[in-house]
DNA sequence: TAAAATAATAATAACAGTTATCGTTATTGA
DNA sequence: TCAATAACGATAACTGTTATTATTATTTTA
């Protein structure tokens, strides 16, 4: 992996943030400075990053997804009002994979587990989607 | 929410399917008997069904999504190898709601836990996706 | 250090999954 | 039975993402 101005750009724009943005977000934060940041180099990148282990991906349920700077085990809260994300270290799953051997004959490697909330802000001012 | 004809098809394609379809999975498996179907069709009914808790959507990591008849709560766990999707009841995940309280000011609705691994038949025929 | 080799880029086309449009057909309630 | 309208089929459009290609930048090595 050779080194390139954008994707030094594109990492710190992810690692600063704490909005967890998508490929979109790191695009419209870079593209002022940048003006010539093709949309196509932030997934390149993002997507390279992702695979050595430097970003860790966040599939969302609407089929987007967003990336995280963070490498520690951790899950994500999504506001279902508007769509902010949080971090959330959860609890050990301790039984997991107990349960998963009793139940399935998967062998389990991995899991995500991402929570569906409000945010406090949306909550208290009764913001809901429709 | 009126009869019709397709919709009553595409929903027992999903009940009596014991492998999660894709709209399109639920389109082929129609589309020999009734070949004047229309995905479009099937999309809108899925997400019909869906919307009135008929049915449940299962957002993949890689954006594509599937459809579960079952309405109970459990988890999915994906063969990372061929795709497989099979349901696991997971213990209840009781400490959930004290730590997001712990952690975060989000107040918690419902979550999904997708876990990851190999299924029995590709672990022992050692296969891989590369 | 200069030149060759080759990652990475910008611009853009292509692609997949899904949703929207719109004229037609089928269901339903009076 | 017939008017109102939900649902349909066919297809265009849209969104997020990946692939292509000619060009530019980084790295290697002579």
């Amino acid at each position: 992996m050779r080194y390139s101005k954008q994707r030094e750009c594109i990492y710190r724009t992810v690692m600063k943030s704490d909005s967890h943005p998508t490929a979109n977000m790191v695009y419209s934060a870079l593209k002022t400075e940048y003006p010539k940041l093709s949309l196509g180099t932030v997934y390149r990148n993002l997507n390279q990053l992702t695979d050595v282990g430097r970003l860790k991906r966040i599939p969302l349920p609407d089929g987007g997804c967003r990336f995280d700077g963070t490498t520690f085990t951790h899950s994500h809260i999504i506001c279902e009002t508007c769509g902010h994300v949080a971090d959330v270290m959860v609890p050990p799953l301790i039984d997991l994979e107990q349960a998963i051997q009793r139940e399935t004959d998967y062998t389990l490697s991995s899991f995500d587990l991402v929570l569906y909330g409000q945010c406090a802000l949306c909550h208290q001012s009764g913001n809901t989607l429709s």
